[in-house]
Order: structure tokens, then C-alpha cells, then sequence
DNA sequence: GACCAAGTTCACAGATCTGTGAGATCGGAG
DNA sequence: CTCCGATCTCACAGATCTGTGAACTTGGTC
């Protein structure tokens, strides 16, 4: 269930003095709604009512700021969604979905990681968390799916599936500021699921 | 096929000064690989050969130029696109997919649209382009999926459920900077496109 | 009381940003 | 010849950007 290696990558810088949670606090809003390049250190600072030396004794940089954030952006997330996933009454793929859309800020912006993936450079420090992120959405789906089926399958190719689905969903929310594209998908969801019964249907998938 | 209104506010500005056509050359080029606020209109400037005197003559500010920047990159892309549907041998629906690989840059940073929105605010005279440019996509699918098959079906779910793969793919591409998830995409879809055939069994479908 | 990490103050460096003002140049069209 | 659009020259305004240097304060801990 946990992504093993990477998730050590992903925590927030180990411990967190009281004057960095604010920093990485506002940081987090202010990036996530005006974007990486638009927000300042100088506004970042102030906002959190802290110097900008402080910042830059913390964090070192603006660079290895934006990598907390997105450390941050995830590991909130990922825990929401965890606990939405293991106390789903149904199934735990729409669980995830809804995810999505429940834990949505009401200033939707899409998500941060596609935004952040398209500004940063190939080589920015904080490319590999935006990497990491992904990789450990795909990962769970095809790990879900694998569980609620028969243990071979074509759970990988299901996943990358539904995976696609989620990112299109979300970078139109991104450019259209609404749901609706991501509601499309989740019944697309529904109705795979339905499609590829859990191993009740008709005979056993041994398959070829 | 060509989507009627819109297409006037996708054209690039009306006639085009060879300045002007330099500087938004340059722009496109800078844009796309380093993003929209970390390329200065300076460097744009300079890179063209041109003033920056002139750059604001012809397009009144960064903001236009942006747009600018959108509009050409549409019209650019859609035009070899349309070419590759109206020459497909096979299905026009993986014409149009196959574009989207086939007409890529080497320096892949995934699709300008979906980075750009990640970029600008709610209100940038952009954000326009950038959701007709989605919404002429969206119902091209449509259309196409009209003609392949009975006028009557569910081509418009059909059609977002491929339009969303599409997106997916390509904020993926902008995110792995590689091909593999668009490519897992268009196995997806020549699957969905045969179970749900033209409106005979099996057959009739020329298929790629 | 000494030590230490966290944070403050504040000035400053040096670059870069978007955008403008006013006048000169140059080629083509009437 | 004259007018005009396109472009160039070039200085400059004013803001904003990331990042630093050096010394001071404060609260807790051994």
C-alpha cells in the first residue's frame, strides 16, 4: 500500500521549525493559486509574517521551497486520500476518484503537479517528486485493481487506463475551472468496473 | 468539421507584419520550451532580430503576445492535423491520436494548452484560446465518432471518454517527457473502438 | 551562566522585468 | 515629391526578482 522507497523522498523535510510550517504554509496557497514563476519570495515572507532570511536559512532556496511544497501538496493529499480508500463502502478505485473532486479546493486550479510540470525546467529538484506523485497514483490503482480481481489480469493495463482517465479529468478542470469533464470520467469508471466484474461474472478470466 | 465561430478568434492576428511574424516565431519557440513567464520579452526580442520597440507596436503587450503565441500554435497544429484525418486509410479517430504523437517537437514539454493554463489567471485574455482550442478538439471527436457510426448513439460520451485519455496522455507527456503513456492510451482506444463497432458486427470496419 | 537554534532587522547587491518617449531611417505607393 | 507604415535607436522609468552579510534578540536546555 505504501510506495516503499519513494515515500521518504516525498515527507516534508524532516523536522519543521514553527517559523518554516508558516513559510510552507502560505507558500503552498500562494503557489498553488498564482503559480510558481508569479509568486515572490519577497510576498511568501511577508505574508507569513516572517524575513525572507528565514526562508532562505530554512529552505535554502526558492527552488528547494517549491520542492517542499509539492512534498507537502502530496503527503496531505495522499493521507485524505488513503482514509477515503480504506473506508470505502464500495469500491475503492471511485473511492480514490472521488478524492478528486471532494478534496478539492474551492479556488480550483486543477492540480498542482501538472501546473508545477509545466513550468519547471527538465532539471528543476522538484521534477522527481512531480514524477514520484504520479507514479504512486498509478501504482495504487494497478495494486486496487489487482486485489479486487483475480491475481492475473490485465490490472496494469486497466490501471494505466484509469490513470489516464484521472489526468484528463484534471487538466481540463485546470482550464475549465469546473467539474464536469472529471464527472465524465468517473462514469466512464463505473461503468470499466462493471464491465470487468471482480471474478463473480460469467466463468473465470484465466484468459489468454 | 471546422468549428464555425471559433476558428475567427483562433486565427492569428489579421495580417501579420514580417516583424511581427519573426518576433512570434521566436515566441512560440521560447514559450513552449521555457514556459510563459520565464521568458522575458528581451530575449524574445533580441532572439527575433527586432526591437523591443517593435515587438510592442505590433502586439501591445506580453499579455497579446501570449495569445498570439496560442492562437498560431492552434492553427498550426490543427491544419496538419486535418490533413492526417482527411487522408487516414483506417479509422480518423486514431488519425487524430496519431497527430498528437506524430507532430510533436523533440523538445517535448507536453502540451502548450495545458501548460499555459497552469500558468495564467482566470482572467488572461488567453484562457479563451485555450478552451475553444480544447473545445475544438473535444467536438472534432464528436463529429467524427457521428459519422463512423448510427446518428443515434453515444458518440458524445464516447468522444469525451477519448478526449479525456488524450488529455491524460498528454499532461503525462509533459510530466515523463516520453511517449509511453499516450502510446498505453491508444491501445485503449483501438479496443474501444472495437467494441463498439460501426453498427455491423464484425467487418465492416477497415480499420488501421 | 553558557550555549544554541530560531528568528529578526535592515541594508544592499545585481539582475531582470514590463513598458514608454521621442526622434531617425527607409522603402514603397500615390 | 510626399506621405506612410514598419522598423530602429536608445535612454530611461519604476518595479520586482532572488539572494546575502552582519549583528542583534529571545527562549529553552544542559
Amino acid at each position: 500500500m505504501e510506495p516503499t522507497e519513494e515515500l521518504a523522498d516525498l515527507l516534508s523535510p524532516p523536522t519543521l521549525t514553527p517559523g518554516a510550517r508558516r513559510i510552507l504554509e502560505v507558500a503552498s496557497d500562494l503557489f498553488y493559486r498564482g503559480g510558481l514563476h508569479a509568486v515572490g519570495v519577497d510576498t511568501i515572507a511577508a505574508e507569513s509574517g516572517v524575513t525572507k532570511r528565514t526562508l532562505y536559512d530554512r529552505f535554502g532556496s526558492k527552488d528547494g521551497l517549491i520542492r517542499a511544497y509539492l512534498q507537502l501538496r502530496h503527503q496531505r493529499w495522499w493521507e485524505r486520500m488513503q482514509r477515503r480508500v480504506n473506508q470505502a463502502p464500495g469500491s475503492p478505485i471511485l473511492a480514490l476518484w472521488d478524492s478528486y473532486t471532494l478534496d478539492a479546493e474551492p479556488s480550483d486550479r486543477g492540480c498542482a503537479f501538472i501546473n508545477a510540470a509545466g513550468e519547471l525546467p527538465e532539471d528543476h529538484p522538484a521534477r522527481d517528486v512531480i514524477r514520484a506523485h504520479k507514479r504512486a497514483v498509478l501504482d495504487l490503482l494497478t495494486e486496487l485493481l489487482r486485489r479486487s480481481r483475480g491475481p492475473v489480469d490485465d490490472a496494469e493495463s486497466t490501471a494505466r487506463q484509469i490513470f489516464l482517465l484521472l489526468e484528463g479529468g484534471m487538466s481540463q478542470r485546470g482550464i475549465d475551472g469546473d467539474d464536469h469533464m472529471l464527472r465524465s470520467g468517473r462514469e466512464v469508471v463505473e461503468h470499466l468496473l462493471d464491465l470487468t466484474p471482480p471474478e463473480a461474472g460469467p466463468g473465470s478470466r484465466a484468459d489468454s
